[in-house]
DNA sequence: CGTATGACGAGCC
DNA sequence: AGGCTCGCCATAC
């Protein structure tokens, strides 16, 4: 896969997500090879929600929050978005607080690249 | 090819 | 603590 697309790689460091965890966006983009590509992996997963999926393979994007440990989709329009995202990450077991807030110090996905 | 945009992040006030 | 600005990277037009 030559010239493969940023998201693409972007895609496959957010599959390697386990439930019940969460990483966010500049930690992706890190791992995906991108310095200060937060914004990039949020472009990334704009462009992923339209399909949620690549290759027949599911990407758990409602695992990505921003440093803050807060869900950053926007006002939810519609019911979609935020809510959406919360809900999902109850369902794995992730406590989500008011205003979306999670605590990153207990669910943070710690990657492998990250030595403690 | 230049400009604008965006599910971010860190710094400042 | 909360809000604003600038920087970064990859697409879209």
């Amino acid at each position: 896969m030559r010239d493969q697309r940023a998201f693409e790689k972007i895609w496959r460091v957010v599959a390697r997500v386990p439930r019940g965890r969460v990483a966010t966006y500049g930690q992706i983009a890190r791992m995906a090879g991108l310095l200060n590509g937060a914004r990039t992996v949020g472009w990334a997963m704009r462009a992923l929600s339209e399909d949620r999926r690549i290759g027949g393979r599911r990407v758990p994007w409602h695992r990505v929050i921003n440093a803050q440990g807060a869900i950053s989709l926007r006002g939810g329009e519609d019911g979609g978005g935020a809510p959406r995202q919360a809900a999902a990450l109850r369902r794995e077991g992730i406590t989500v607080l008011r205003g979306g807030r999670i605590d990153l110090g207990r669910y943070l996905w710690r990657g492998q690249r990250q030595r403690t």
